[in-house]
RNA sequence: CGCGGGGUAGAGCAGCCAGGCAGCUCGCCAGGCUCAUAACCUGGAGGUCGUCGGUUCAAAUCCGACCCCCGCAA
């Protein structure tokens, strides 16, 4: 049996954690996740999806709030493991961890490696419009997804490829991927290859502001986006909104109303305007961009539920002729 | 006690601050007009104004409590 600690955190990790606990080669000894944190509308102190798993499963917890702590390191010492497996954990795991299991660290990263090291893969895989992407099983070094590789597989992107559909297919060739490498890597049967550092690029974590749209940019860039940016940060845009008649109380009657974008395509329709004015015709929305118009299908008003944009035209027709930035 | 927006006809909104006829755009129904339309005209149906309580001659509007939806944040 294969003792396993296994570090991770989001629902991402889930489908990787389940499989190994329910296969029985190994043995899941420990899980190790981030510690719970205020989340969701009343700040309330949620666990996180792989904490909750490993609770229904019966396994030990562990949610140190650094690694780098000798009394958090003698904890794992003692699971006495073969392997640790880290996926999607959300740490640096420092050197002094790495060298805790008798085999080695073993990672999970969604992307063909050296491509698309840190933190966003498969959403620089989508924001670019590759071809391709894959999953990459690898030891764990000092570096950031710098270490040898033991088995890959690629995934093909559809055009319409989005976070979500991307995410299942990552779990679906990934799972068995990682399972496979864990037994036959324990066997000696496979022999790591290191990564060839001159092809290695970077991806960065992706924050509020990416979310943000540029319509400078060209039709195709902000369309990828879209499907590359869920379900966080999204696509959103500003509306500086020039209310009829301001209440008495409030400034200039100039409102900033935030926009989230849900679904938009390329248009034949020209409208021919600055990048980012918005225009009407038959119920429909477009907004320029500097190499042509994009047609908003369904969008959100900060506050508001979700609506299509037939529906948003009849409440807020003095969008057209706007400014979005 | 994290911050904030919202709930008014099937949809999207205005009206609230400053209490006094339940409104707008769209949809729906009926009729008309047109060679024609996602066009235009006429008429119509459709409402516990989120819920409960309070103030008042009078509450969508002011006050209190509660329910629900959403954005931020994480």
């Amino acid at each position: 049996m294969i003792r396993i600690a296994f570090f991770g955190t989001p629902e991402f990790s889930v489908p990787f954690l389940t499989a190994l606990v329910d296969d029985p080669a190994f043995e899941v000894v420990a899980v190790v996740s981030q510690p719970d944190r205020p989340s969701g509308r009343n700040h309330e102190i949620v666990p996180t999806p792989v904490k909750s798993v490993a609770l229904d499963h019966q396994i030990p917890v562990l949610q140190p709030s650094t690694l780098r702590d000798e009394s958090v390191a003698t904890t794992l010492r003692s699971l006495d493991a073969d392997y640790f497996v880290v996926v999607a954990y959300g740490k640096i795991i420092p050197q002094a961890v790495l060298d805790v299991p008798r085999l080695g660290c073993v990672n999970v990263h969604p992307s063909l490696l050296p491509k698309y090291r840190g933190p966003s893969p498969m959403n620089w895989a989508i924001a670019e419009g590759d071809a391709t992407t894959g999953v990459t099983i690898m030891l764990l070094d000092a570096g950031m997804d710098t270490g040898p590789i033991l088995s890959q597989t690629s995934i093909g992107l559809d055009s319409d490829e989005t976070m979500e559909t991307l995410m299942a297919k990552a779990h679906e060739q990934g799972v068995p991927l990682l399972v496979d490498a864990l037994k036959r890597f324990a066997a000696g049967e496979i022999v790591p290859v290191a990564q060839n550092d001159e092809l290695a690029t970077m991806t960065k974590l992706l924050d509020r502001d990416d979310g943000r749209v540029n319509w400078t940019l060209p039709m195709a860039t902000i369309e990828r986006r879209l499907r590359a940016y869920q379900p966080w940060p999204g696509l959103w845009t500003v509306w500086t909104r020039t209310l009829p008649s301001p209440l008495k109380g409030e400034g200039q009657g100039e409102v900033y109303v935030r926009l989230k974008i849900h679904s938009l395509q390329p248009s034949d329709f020209r409208a021919d305007l600055p990048p980012g004015t918005v225009s009407t015709k038959n119920s429909r929305l477009f907004v320029d961009c500097s190499d042509g118009t994009i047609e908003i299908l369904e969008l959100q008003p900060e506050g508001k539920p979700r609506m299509s944009a037939e529906a948003f035209l009849l409440g807020y027709s003095d969008v057209n002729g706007a400014m979005l930035g």
